[in-house]
DNA sequence: GGGTATTTGTCCGTATGTATG
DNA sequence: TCATACATACGGACAAATACC
């Protein structure tokens, strides 16, 4: 920051020169950098425009600078070639890369949780936001909104979610946040209970359990069977508080079935406890209706849900929301009143209208559907390819499969042989909490980035890469 | 009986499991049941068995079968009755609208916080957002970024905010985050201090001082007097963190003065306090050269400064950054590592390459002298109009004043008698930490929505509401 | 794509204070 | 004491490049 004293004996043109010369040797001003303008700095820093003229004509004169008439200065390079004719960029590039990742190359990426480009709409996204900028709506996102979120758009998502999840709510219990992370800090904000405790699934989404471990919970790992959580463990701790993925266990892919739904439910109300119904992946069936969510079958005000944009639309979108028994409520408005809600408001207008002129739903649908298809692909050459070397999880929904190795293959061998070949696939290891729990012979293959026909060539690099 | 329609829309399979589930739930079919062989029913329906094989396979799936191998399919125990309805209805239309609320038809506000439509520059970001959206680079919100937030943006704004506003740091110690609110929530879960004190201006922004009371905080009002907050106050409180607001201060306007300033981080020193730098506004400066911010005269790490684009962009956006001094780095990465963050990444490069593109200077140079203009006119108008009767602080920055009522008119009347005439002005009670401390003297006039043409009139309507 | 408004460096003249002779 | 030269600072007019519509 250029700062200058008109009182000083040193005139000004020439603390303007020292600060700017200065800041160039020092490498704040990259080469190629175009400087404040002459008016510009002259009514910053209250003088004449001819001050500043003169500073710079010094750096120029002494080669700090080069000027272009009618199109500013430029900050010259440092080593200077005096022959060689100084073209001018017309925009500066600024070299803005990422610290250095010495990265593998890779052909094939199974990453879990990344989507292919094509996966998001953009035009339809395009031509809402360009809408709504050009239309005189745009005074709407120039004023903060609601606290909860846009008005519009939890009355579309209580509808959606009535209608896909049977989810029963009122738009006031709707909590719109900048993901699942922050809806889970809301939720831990709220102390529903005195003692910092939560039962999670082993294993489970190390994104939520981060959060309840960086928030000084103790967490109570309860095993994960081939129907879901072990009911007897649970029952048998100590927690009142539950987070699951009922619809599609995380990373296992087992699916709670409705018996011991029911039991969780009972649990739930005889103890006073909370299940976090954590519906992350709803949109991906691909097989059968969608089961119906845990909070639609609750009538006692003991689950609290949680569902995301990310996974059908961009996992960059940071758009989530929170769903509150009306009991919370309360102790919400008690501590966050006054707060405003983290999502901008361009985005939950865009996405209220998608919502209501039925777009999400048809995206939803034709979404599912590629990744059904990729869903399917992937399973036929694993069959094909590796069918008797391992058991295959978490079909019939999702955007993964879990792979277990029958000879007890470690992950972190397979992870580096994949990588030999060229192919990403990740370790299960960072979703279990208690490390001892887990043999250490699975692996997780993401298919929301890789494209449909890559797939065949990928699991045959694996194949090649574990068996050969 | 089991009755299909093979010429409904539905599908045959979903027929099945939609009949046999609803009579497990109203009892037809009672626990330990064993149902129709998929072979008998197959034939009985004149359908293929893989048909009900699919419909068996999810009504297991969802626990409402058991299947042994070469011994049928048995109905399970469900444990409970469930009488209640579970099944999805359809889609109810809901009118989407508000809550009501009764509002008075307004001419003209002074609402603050809020700014007017052509404020934002829309062209430029539909431009920018849609070249993203268009590009390769759609690939790279698709992926979860950074948990600090976008690389590119986060050297972006240190170069900027170093020659803008003198702030001396490295990309790492900047975190993006959704709001000043956000900033604020951040550093407190980093608890810097045993001790769960803040010392804040008195008045001050509601906004933060909601969210240490939120959190437990005991507030220490410090009072603000012409040249700023009360040192002496201050010094002999036992607060170790202190949120300010030195280049503006929020309400009041005052400018901290330097030699203040260095008072104050000497201080600091010595305590080993926290100054909370909140500048939020730093962009609308109308006169005389700007002051460098705290964070840039401090050498021993204890400012931490914050920034939003709210003010010179837009309310909805909700995007702002938190500047840790290196010491509470390993702070952070303790309580946040493996947190995602919070701002949606398209926004995140869109801004990235507009401050890249020198946009953002320009923009706010454009938007600080429209404001300007109006804050003139305002002053102009005020002075013509009520000039004996009002002082009119916050002068010179901003977007907006603050008038005294010289002879002690009450606040919550003035508001009310401005709004008979159809103009709505803002009380200044929200700000004060004690109410004892204010004398219900003042309102605000936020100049930000209201247009340069609708001023005058604006302003002669409100002399005649207070005056005649 | 072409016309218009804005921004920018450049050049000009001027004012003021100070040192020199 | 006066005239001159010089350094410093300021603002208006102009043309070209750029941005905007």
């Amino acid at each position: 920051m250029l700062q200058i004293n008109p009182a000083s004996a040193q005139p000004i043109y020439q603390q303007i020169y020292e600060q700017i010369r200065a800041d160039i040797l020092n490498g704040s001003l990259v080469e190629g950098k175009r400087i404040t303008s002459t008016r510009a700095l002259a009514k910053e820093l209250q003088i004449g425009r001819n001050t500043v003229e003169s500073a710079y004509a010094q750096l120029v004169l002494e080669g700090y600078l080069t000027n272009q008439p009618s199109s500013g200065y430029v900050v010259n390079s440092l080593q200077f070639n005096l022959n060689q004719r100084v073209e001018l960029p017309r925009r500066q590039q600024n070299a803005v890369t990422a610290p250095d990742e010495d990265k593998v190359t890779i052909r094939y990426s199974f990453q879990y949780g990344s989507l292919s480009a094509n996966a998001f709409p953009d035009k339809l996204w395009r031509k809402y936001t360009n809408d709504l900028l050009g239309s005189t709506d745009l005074q709407k996102i120039q004023s903060y909104g609601d606290g909860k979120g846009d008005f519009s758009l939890r009355v579309q998502l209580k509808d959606y979610l009535y209608h896909s999840r049977g989810v029963n709510c009122e738009a006031d219990q709707i909590i719109l946040c900048s993901g699942t992370q922050s809806a889970l800090e809301i939720l831990i904000q709220l102390r529903p209970y005195e003692n910092k405790q939560v039962a999670m699934e082993e294993p489970c989404y190390n994104g939520a359990s981060i959060v309840f471990r960086s928030n000084g919970y103790e967490i109570l790992p309860v095993p994960v069977h081939h129907d879901g959580i072990c009911l007897a463990d649970l029952t048998s701790s100590s927690a009142r508080m539950v987070h699951i993925t009922p619809s599609h266990q995380f990373p296992t892919g087992v699916v709670l079935p409705i018996h011991k739904r029911i039991q969780l439910l009972n649990w739930a109300k005889e103890h006073d406890a909370i299940l976090i119904e954590d519906d992350y992946d709803s949109e991906f069936r691909y097989h059968g209706r969608p089961i119906p969510s845990l909070q639609s079958i609750d009538t006692d005000g003991r689950v609290v849900y949680i569902g995301t944009f990310s996974k059908s639309l961009s996992p960059g979108l940071r758009m989530a929301y929170i769903i509150l028994p009306k009991w919370l409520l309360p102790k919400y408005e008690e501590r966050f009143s006054g707060y405003q809600c983290t999502v901008p408001l361009m985005e939950q207008i865009v996405m209220a209208r998608l919502i209501a002129d039925g777009h999400w739903e048809k995206h939803n649908r034709k979404i599912c559907l590629a990744h059904k298809k990729k869903h399917d692909i992937l399973l036929q050459a694993l069959e094909a390819y590796m069918g008797n070397r391992v058991n295959i999880h978490g079909q019939q929904a999702g955007l993964h499969l879990m792979l277990e190795f029958l000879e007890g293959q470690q992950e972190s061998v397979l992870i580096e042989q994949a990588l030999e070949q060229q192919v990403k696939v990740c370790p299960v290891s960072p979703f279990w909490l208690n490390a001892q729990n887990y043999k250490k012979n699975c692996v997780i293959l993401g298919y929301g980035m890789i494209s449909e026909n890559d797939i065949p060539n990928a699991v045959k690099l694996l194949a090649r890469a574990w068996f050969d």
